[in-house]
DNA sequence: TCACGCGGGAGAGATA
DNA sequence: ATATCTCTCCCGCGTG
């Protein structure tokens, strides 16, 4: 890192990132998309955390299917609240590039919570704590009876040394809307991944690739 | 009335 | 040392 200018690692992030996008259309178009400063911050954001530092070791990886299945739907009745645009590259400031590299060179932060959701909902072994809500798009819910065993895993996933709970899980949850990745549902014990979060949830969990988005 | 889920605010801990 | 991010904790409110 300190080997190079910003300028030089962003320039190479994009090089590789255009690469990328050269077999997928619709992820070209994810980027070039208009400027806005909202769209910036909430795609700032997407860098910085789409990253996999623990992978799912704990949970055996199980029948993950080779699309984005699990799911179970596609994604398009998102709420307005999450930009719809792409990234924009000049404004990926070398610090969220710097964790965004970090974070693909194996180094990164720690897991985070809707990293954790989504390996729970593509594991069947889990069905009974969190699944996806059938016909909806991105949209999952937990088990009214399970849902603490599943914040009690979210607790040791983590390390905590007080024991974690649903209540305080779901506040964390909640606290996605304002970086626009998740959203609450207005159903008890209901939320909707953002159409983008899951989209490089899909990506990352899956090897991507063959994962087209279901638009 | 009670239990439960939800939302706000403040603060802690990790990271850059 | 400082700023920022991501939770974690606590409290109060609304609903069934």
């Amino acid at each position: 890192m300190d080997t190079q200018s910003d300028l030089d690692v962003i320039l190479e992030f994009l090089e590789e990132y255009h690469r990328h996008n050269t077999v997928s259309g619709e992820e070209a178009s994810y980027w070039g998309a208009g400027v806005q400063e909202e769209a910036k911050s909430a795609e700032d954001t997407t860098w910085t955390q789409f990253c996999w530092p623990c992978q799912p070791h704990s949970i055996q990886a199980s029948a993950h299917p080779p699309t984005c299945e699990p799911s179970a739907a596609p994604f398009s009745q998102i709420t307005a609240t999450g930009p719809t645009h792409g990234p924009q590259p000049d404004f990926v400031s070398s610090r969220q590039l710097a964790k965004h590299q970090a974070a693909e060179a194996g180094s990164g932060r720690k897991v985070r919570l809707f990293h954790f959701l989504f390996e729970m909902l593509e594991n069947p072994a889990m069905a009974h704590c969190v699944s996806w809500v059938p016909a909806a798009e991105g949209v999952f819910r937990f088990s009214a009876r399970n849902k603490d065993q599943l914040a009690a895993l979210w607790g040791q996933r983590k390390g905590n040394k007080r024991p974690m709970t649903y209540q305080k899980m779901s506040r964390a949850l909640r606290n996605y809307a304002r970086s626009g990745e998740i959203f609450k549902v207005k159903k008890k014990l209901t939320y909707q991944f953002s159409e983008k979060t899951l989209k490089l949830l899909h990506r990352r969990h899956h090897g991507d690739v063959t994962c087209k988005p279901h638009v």
